[in-house]
DNA sequence: TTGTAGGCGTTATCAA
DNA sequence: TTGATAACGCCTACAA
């Protein structure tokens, strides 16, 4: 491997000249130039990333946190925060916890957070942790991609779940639904809780029961939902309609009311959450709350790489609208413009 | 932040015992040991990894490329190869090239690949590029994810996909089906040709004709599928199955032919590629091939890390079986398993 | 416009 | 068992 002083022997400069044609910065003539760049061509050098960032003290890479990527709505986010990023020139870092608290503070803790110019949170600002973020924000910026509207502690891009999850029932409710079942992600997780509080909100206003019998948790998988489905089967009074906290609770859902002749939406109607790709391609189309999620991430990403390069310097929280998006799987009839 | 430096003076020795507890090497006493370690939690102390690999020229890291990441199939692949990557101590780094060729070149030629301890290159062994793999891999290990059970200039983890697509087509045409379309990924990937060329020979077998009508290609998404249906039912003489490279073909397929009123499997089968989720919470499940992407993660990173460990030196390729798993929606009446 | 030299935070060698 | 010190490859004053 060609290191900076071997391009400087071979086009008889020193290393300051050819750092400055790296860099395109400081003077150098034009004959010094083309020497310079023409070695660099002959010995294939590439700067070493490593050198620069323990000279710079930067890293050009940020991390990107997210509770699970098997979820596909996080895969897509990961995707679209990756696109964001590598425009602007930064490598994003994935990080996953698989729903899993303890592996959060794991990262927060021991990573060497201080490796990445900035870092990214998606709907992962429990109570728990928010001390531990404040600790990190000493060191790097960081932005939340989040559910928590009247956040001011950090820059953060979000979108009101708890409203969202009101709309979906309320729809239900608008309809003459009275038995309304709920399927949530894990128990402890902060934004499972707002959705479900959105979801009680209208039920209370509605003046129905929420039976412990119609919840049920877990991660957000088609076999959370069909689980669920199987227990609420199973109930001498089943549902009539399910909220679903996630497109793949539906899913799942609707896959074992299918098999078991339970017909979707005449006989329960079942209605999701996040509007990933599955949503519409499934047969019947899922009806949904859709989050904006490709802007999200860019303006997620916006705001980390302001505040990195110092463009930006105050907290700022852009915040987003959902919408309800009503398919097949609460109306029969609904006609779907598919755009593919 | 605090460095080697200050702990060595807070401990009053010298930066070098601090390093050999922090890589327990070299010899310590133990009250020079103790005094290190209180001072490293006092200052809170954590070496930096950038001025490590510096040094050791060791990062850790590993590149993980692959053809599209928003595929649920590799979505999964990175997700079991970031599990066992984390176990040995390695950050998979995830590079998605969208299909694009060019994108990988690009990688290959300028990435400083040499941040890495090595690479994982996912189904990606175009004869374009080999030429690039085989000088990549004169700096770091890299080892292939792929469908060439012959190869033998990289370490791999391979499964015959070729085969596993003819037996999905033998599959069709042993029930009797003689109109039977293909849809396949971008005409450009290798891995798309072996698929074709395995449902093809499976075709000449039988002497039965590959008709150009009853051929589509595109990114492995739904939209492609639900596209190829809408060509194929415009057909004067549809076909009565289709034969496609990847489950995802096969959702969007069966969506339009459901939406159309077009039965599956009745008026027309589909069979799929992959066995993703999806695949089986379809409804109806999806019959389709699988492949053991666990076993073949897990080993292809066992691959690598024994290169970069110096464990293991010469290639070695470990071939995988994958199996036709028949669902309903090529089958009706098969009652399916499900494990969930 | 050019070049010299110091330093980023480690690890590793070699004396003491 | 310890500690000085020289790298690792790069950037950047500062001097020439």
């Amino acid at each position: 491997m060609a290191v900076i002083k071997d391009v400087a022997r071979l086009a008889g400069v020193s290393v300051a000249s050819v750092s400055k044609v790296l860099n395109n910065a400081g003077s150098v003539s034009n004959k010094t130039r083309e020497k310079i760049e023409s070695a660099i061509k002959e010995l294939d050098y590439i700067p070493s990333t490593i050198a620069r960032s323990m000279r710079t003290r930067k890293t050009n890479m940020i991390a990107v946190v997210v509770p699970d990527i098997i979820d596909d709505f996080f895969a897509n986010v990961f995707n679209y925060i990756k696109d964001a990023a590598q425009n602007l020139g930064y490598t994003p870092i994935l990080y996953s916890i698989e729903d899993n608290i303890e592996m959060l503070k794991n990262y927060l803790g021991k990573i060497s957070l201080v490796n990445f110019d900035g870092a990214i949170f998606c709907f992962l600002d429990e109570d728990e942790v928010i001390s531990n973020f404040e600790k990190i924000q000493m060191q790097i910026p960081i932005t939340l991609f989040s559910w928590n509207i009247s956040n001011v502690k950090f820059s953060a891009v979000v979108t009101d779940v708890f409203e969202g999850e009101y709309k979906a029932a309320r729809y239900l409710i608008e309809k003459g639904e009275k038995r309304i079942a709920f399927v949530g992600g894990p128990e402890n997780s902060r934004i499972s809780k707002q959705k479900f509080d959105g979801f009680a909100k209208a039920m209370r206003e509605a003046g129905l029961e929420i039976k412990d019998d119609y919840l049920f948790n877990g991660h957000c998988r088609y076999q959370t939902g069909y689980q669920a489905a199987i227990r609420f089967s199973r109930l001498a009074e089943m549902p009539t309609a399910v909220v679903a906290a996630g497109d793949n609770f539906a899913a799942g859902l609707i896959k074992y009311f299918t098999r078991k002749g339970i017909k979707v939406p005449d006989d329960i109607k079942v209605i999701g959450f996040d509007n990933i790709p599955l949503a519409s391609i499934y047969e019947p189309a899922i009806s949904t709350v859709s989050i904006p999620i490709e802007q999200m991430s860019r303006e997620a990403v916006n705001l980390l790489v302001n505040k990195i390069t110092g463009r930006e310097k105050a907290n700022r929280t852009i915040i987003f609208k959902n919408e309800l998006l009503i398919r097949n799987s609460t109306d029969r009839d609904i006609l779907i413009d598919f755009e593919f």
